[in-house]
DNA sequence: GACGGCGGTAGACAGTGTCTACTGCGGCCT
DNA sequence: AGGCCGCAGTAGACACTGTCTACCGCCGTC
């Protein structure tokens, strides 16, 4: 009931995603994969021509996972466009801290089939809702481009919180203060609209 | 001439930094460098016991050039605050892209000795000259906190421009508007003192 | 009931980082 | 001047990796 009700290829997934909690990316090695799910090394090929093509599809859950919060985040707030927007953004926040590994794998592109991936499913259409409500926060913007430099501050925030550079220059364990200054920053001051 | 008059150390940072330029980090093999620095496999030992420490020289070079190229834009802009941010935020996205490579292994946290690599010598100086000018552009305003919620953006865009998310999702080849919309964020819009 | 193919095994290969034994040579001390 | 120490570089070994290939067993189909 515990292994062999799962088809390899899920048990293989969940093997790696194991190992990418406890270890990070660079311990996702094929071989080790292979042994926490008690098979050979060779029997993943069966399933994943390449390890790029294992790797990718672990990256998918995390992908997968993304979306599902910012669905569940999306569809719980109604309190305006920008209470939405600044929930969206602590979501995004919140999984990358709570899931470094994921994470980082998921913007390694050297360790994934580059290109679709995640891009198309995940990050284009939460993309196109944080456009949609920066339009309705603020109609006289370049509601693309506002949400472009938004998600960058975003992306560019997990990753300098992530590696303590940013906790360290602000002096700061908490990153709520910094997300407030940069939706303030995109979105105008708390009162606005 | 050509080698002998340089000791192996600097050959070897050097054979890495045209690696690194040509294929990107993860051909920053022990052994390859070796190879084109004209040693055996084992000669780096002598210089750099572990390859991360070879791999942080090569970075501590990429550090190096991107605190110059501030230092001189910065001496060279005296145009009020405002456009010396501006000055120096253009110059950082563009040493990401001129040197996408050396960029992409400054941030490879795990493949450098984790810590105060450059951080100590480029990221915080550029950091407290940020907060500096922010100050002056906007006495109002947490200038620690808009300068590192502008360094996570500028990071952020670098990171999303380089591998094509944003080019992609904004339907742009330039990275100058949404450069201008960054700064209009982070400093209010471009008439502002 | 023979058989073909799918899924997994086992071994090989080239490549990697690290470690260790070794060598050759230059500079120092007596 | 001569012996010697130590350092820089060599060469080989080891464990590990991803990929490839030959093999094998079992299940379902004609």
């Amino acid at each position: 009931m515990t292994e062999s009700d799962l088809s390899l290829r899920d048990r293989l997934v969940d093997a790696g995603m194991e190992l990418l909690a406890a270890e990070g990316p660079q311990a996702l090695t094929l071989r080790e994969i292979a042994r926490r799910a008690g098979v050979s090394h060779g029997a993943p090929r069966r399933h994943f021509p390449t390890r790029l093509e294992l790797l990718s599809a672990i990256a998918h859950r995390g992908f997968a996972d993304l979306a599902e919060r910012t669905r569940t985040t999306s569809a719980r707030t109604a309190d305006g466009p920008r209470a939405r927007v600044a929930a969206l953004a602590r979501t995004y926040l919140e999984f990358a801290l709570d899931r470094p590994g994921m994470y980082e794998l998921m913007f390694r592109h050297d360790l994934l089939e580059s290109g679709r991936l995640g891009l198309r499913e995940t990050s284009l259409p939460l993309f196109a809702l944080l456009t949609e409500l920066i339009g309705q926060v603020n109609p006289d913007a370049d509601a693309r481009r506002v949400a472009g430099a938004l998600w960058a501050n975003l992306h560019g925030t997990a990753q300098l919180w992530r590696w303590r550079s940013l906790p360290l220059a602000l002096g700061e364990t908490d990153f709520g203060p910094l997300l407030d200054t940069v939706l303030a920053a995109h979105l105008g001051p708390e009162g606005g609209r």
